[in-house]
DNA sequence: CTTTCCCGCCATTGT
DNA sequence: ACAATGGCGGGAAAG
C-alpha cells in the first residue's frame, strides 16, 4: 500500500528516527530542488520524490518560505528562489527587529545575571495582543491566532532573538521561553520546544545554524551562522566586501549605529502592538553575554549532516541533466512528471543521482577544510 | 532518567 | 462538500 517501501534495513531493530529526521528530509530536499533551472516546485512531487508524507513537506516548506528560499505561489505550488534569497530576508528581519515594535524590557542580563524575581507578579498587561489588523471588525479576538503560532513566523522570530541578543549562543529552552511572552504553562512550553527542535534542525541542515554545548555549562545551545556556513570554497566572484565584523548574513546595514534605539528602559510603548512580532517580553530570559565573539574560533564541529556551503552550489558541474534545462516555463503543471513517470528519463532518479554525485564533491571540499576535532568528553 | 523530535490526528482554511 | 494546510502533543527512540 504505502509507498516503496525502504528494503533497507528489514531489520526493526536497525531502524532509526535519524533517518527520518526533518534535517535529513530538508538536506534531501535541498538537494533535488537547490539547482539552478529549477523554479516551480509542487508539493505532491517533493512528498513523492522524497517519499515522505505530505504533512512533513509542509513543515520544510514553511521554514524554507520564512528565509525567502521559497515563496507560495499558487495551491500546490511553490516558487524556488535560493539561497541568495536569504540576505534579503535577514535584512527584512533586522529591520523588524530595530523596528518600534515589540516591546524589549529587559534582555540585557549580561552574565550570570538572572533576574530571579519571584513569581508573585501580577503580571500586567504585558502580554499584548498586538491582533491589529481586523480590518473594521472589531470582534474576533482569535482571528490571525493561527497564523500567529505558525511555524514560519515562530521561525523568524527565532532568528530574530539571534539578532536582538548579544549573546550568541542560545539554548531552546532560552528561546522557548522568550518567543513565548510570558506564559507559565508547562505544556505551551513543550510544544514550543519541540518546534523549535524542528527548526533547528532544517537550519542546522542548511548551516545557517549550528549546534553546540554551552562551555561549561554544556547545555546544548545553537549559534546563528547565518551565510558563512564555512568561508571555505575559494569562491572567487563571491567577496564579501562588507567591513561590517558583525555580520548577519549579508547585511547592508546602512548605518543604524546611530538611532540604535537602547533596548531598555521604555517599558510601554507597545500599545498598539504592530505586527504581532513577538509579544511577550524577554523577562526573564537569561542570555550569556558572550564577549569573545572572535572571527573564527570554533573547532566547526559540524559534519552533521550534508553541506553545501554558503548559498550557491558550489559549481555548476553537472550529470547530464535530463532534458533541456532551459525548463518549459510556459506551464508548469508540476506534476507532469510526477504522476506517470514518462520513458523519457526517470527523471527522479536521473536527478537524485546527480545530486548525490554533487553531494559527494561537496563532502569532499568539505572535509578537505574540516579540521577534526578530539572528541572531548 | 531526560532530551530530542517523528508521526499523524484532526482543526482550519482554501476552492 | 471536498481538498489543502498545518497546529499540536502523545509517546517512543536516543542520549
Amino acid at each position: 500500500m504505502t509507498s516503496l517501501h525502504d528494503s533497507e534495513n528489514r531489520n526493526p531493530n536497525l531502524y532509526s528516527r535519524k533517518e527520518k529526521s526533518l534535517g535529513v528530509l530538508c538536506s534531501n530536499f535541498l538537494r533535488l530542488y537547490n539547482r539552478e533551472g529549477v523554479e516551480s516546485i509542487g508539493l505532491d512531487n517533493a512528498a513523492n520524490q522524497l517519499g515522505v508524507e505530505r504533512r512533513r513537506i509542509y513543515d520544510i516548506v514553511n521554514i524554507l518560505e520564512s528565509v525567502g528560499v521559497m515563496t507560495r505561489r499558487a495551491k500546490n505550488s511553490y516558487t524556488w528562489k535560493g539561497f541568495g534569497a536569504i540576505p534579503h530576508a535577514l535584512e527584512e528581519l533586522r529591520k523588524q527587529t530595530s523596528n518600534e515594535n515589540h516591546k524589549v524590557p529587559q534582555m540585557r542580563s549580561f552574565g550570570t545575571v538572572v533576574s530571579e524575581n519571584d513569581s508573585r507578579g501580577p503580571s500586567y498587561s504585558n502580554n499584548s495582543y498586538t491582533d491589529r489588523y481586523t480590518k473594521s471588525s472589531g470582534s474576533s479576538k482569535s482571528e490571525n491566532n493561527r497564523k500567529e503560532k505558525s511555524l514560519g513566523l515562530l521561525t523568524q522570530n527565532f532568528i530574530k532573538l539571534f539578532i536582538l541578543s548579544n549573546a550568541d549562543l542560545i539554548s531552546l529552552d532560552t528561546a522557548a521561553t522568550a518567543l513565548l511572552g510570558d506564559v507559565h504553562d508547562p505544556t505551551a512550553m513543550r510544544t514550543k520546544v519541540r518546534r523549535l527542535y524542528d527548526i533547528a534542525n532544517v537550519f542546522s541542515s542548511m548551516n545557517l545554524l549550528e549546534k553546540t554545548r554551552h562551555p561549561e555549562s554544556g547545555k546544548p545551545s545553537f549559534r546563528w551562522l547565518g551565510l558563512k556556513g564555512h568561508p571555505n570554497t575559494k569562491s572567487r566572484t563571491l567577496d564579501t566586501n562588507n567591513s561590517k565584523r558583525r555580520d548577519f548574513g549579508t547585511d547592508i546595514t546602512n548605518r543604524d549605529d546611530l538611532k540604535r534605539n537602547r533596548i531598555d528602559s521604555l517599558s510601554d510603548w507597545s500599545s498598539k502592538g504592530v505586527t504581532v512580532a513577538m509579544h511577550g517580553n524577554f523577562d526573564n530570559v537569561k542570555i550569556e553575554y558572550d564577549e569573545n565573539v572572535t572571527t573564527q574560533m570554533q573547532p566547526a564541529r559540524n559534519s552533521k549532516e550534508f553541506v553545501f556551503g554558503p548559498f550557491t552550489p558550489a559549481i555548476v558541474q553537472k550529470v547530464g541533466v535530463c532534458g533541456n534545462k532551459k525548463s518549459k516555463r510556459a506551464q508548469d503543471w508540476e506534476n507532469l512528471a510526477d504522476t506517470y513517470r514518462p520513458q523519457y528519463r526517470n527523471t527522479a532518479l536521473c536527478e537524485l543521482f546527480g545530486h548525490y554525485v554533487e553531494a559527494w564533491k561537496s563532502w569532499h571540499v568539505e572535509a578537505d577544510e574540516k579540521k577534526q576535532v578530539q572528541p572531548v568528553p
